[in-house]
DNA sequence: GTCTATAATAGGATAGAC
DNA sequence: GTCTATCCTATTATAGAC
């Protein structure tokens, strides 16, 4: 309890909690066990209390997104490579199905208020920045629309699929099918 | 506040708050406002307090659900019928994409360790429904397995989304898809 | 920068009047 | 069957020592 811990760190445990205890469900004697520290230790680096500690957790969730799914999107690769990319990076960054979205999570409860902006923004920017990419590889840009709208619906699900059923092979089947789905010739699937 | 309501509009009432603040974030202030009734007046109804109440929420969707959803699956109808009849159930149950899935909701925080067995199989018994009447519709069994389970991946990442972005037009376009992507590629098509 | 101690409030639950 | 009043605990937050 009283090792001095770098911000990153104790971040990047306030996310797993979060992850799995929700916003409401995490309290601040769970996120202090979670993150190492004493409850009170924690107004020190999050003066605003937990709605600031979930902030830093979105947030930090939010850039480790970017560097591990977006940025591979918007590389020099071929089309199929950067999508395949993606994929790698949405296998690390969800733990291979075994952890939650904040999205999904942070659109619940208290959290809601708090998120709503920046959860709609970050779908939307998802989805764009690989419709982009499919239009790029030759598809028409509403078909890309919806086929990288397909794959957010399939990937959050597969979270909701694994969470539920306490098994990880939903979401790496969905993560093996996403790359064939997206440049297939020219049908769309849900899933 | 001080009106009597029979005990099917009180658990009809949980639900919709327990699906939009979740279990940790559902208080008993705001679930008895929600209800209609004094706090207190909540434990002649549910002795065992706000584990008892989520569990009657639960129950009480799980009904419904089955009425709406897993019953027309086991009807007499065709296949393509059958399914489109559990689709048109999934549009009502979910309100058009308004509502959370309980089975999301839940399994999170506190209610986790409340519902994992009764969610694990609900996922599966509802997999299994569909799967049989693609079986049924000649289609391989490991196919309509997968093709199971990708509707419900759907249909819940479809409902992340919906409540991510505000939207519900994810939630419309995947149950229009649901039927032709269940039955693509069988021999009687319709026309 | 972390701790102990403590305050203030909200949450869950109960007793008993009506 | 619902209410008011109350209790106990957990939760959030702060003060101040180290």
């Amino acid at each position: 309890m009283n090792q001095r811990l770098n911000s990153r760190t104790i971040t990047g445990r306030l996310v797993e909690v979060f992850r799995r205890e929700g916003f409401d469900g995490a309290s601040l004697t769970v996120l202090a066990r979670g993150a190492g520290l004493g409850r009170a230790s924690f107004y020190h680096h999050f003066p605003g209390g937990k709605a600031d500690m979930a902030r830093a957790a979105y947030e930090r969730a939010s850039r480790d997104f970017t560097r591990a799914v977006l940025a591979p999107l918007a590389g020099s690769a071929t089309p199929a490579e950067r999508l395949q990319r993606m994929v790698n990076g949405l296998d690390a960054f969800y733990d291979g199905g075994r952890g939650s979205c904040l999205i999904d999570v942070f659109s619940l409860g208290g959290a809601r208020a708090l998120f709503r902006t920046e959860i709609a923004e970050a779908l939307a920017y998802w989805a764009h920045a690989i419709a982009r990419v499919l239009i790029e590889a030759g598809i028409d840009p509403a078909e890309a629309d919806r086929r990288a709208e397909n794959v957010i619906i399939a990937v959050e699900g597969a979270l909701v699929m694994c969470r539920g059923s306490g098994r990880t092979e939903p979401f790496r089947r969905v993560l093996e099918g996403i790359v064939p789905a997206l440049l297939e010739g020219r049908r769309a699937r849900v899933a």
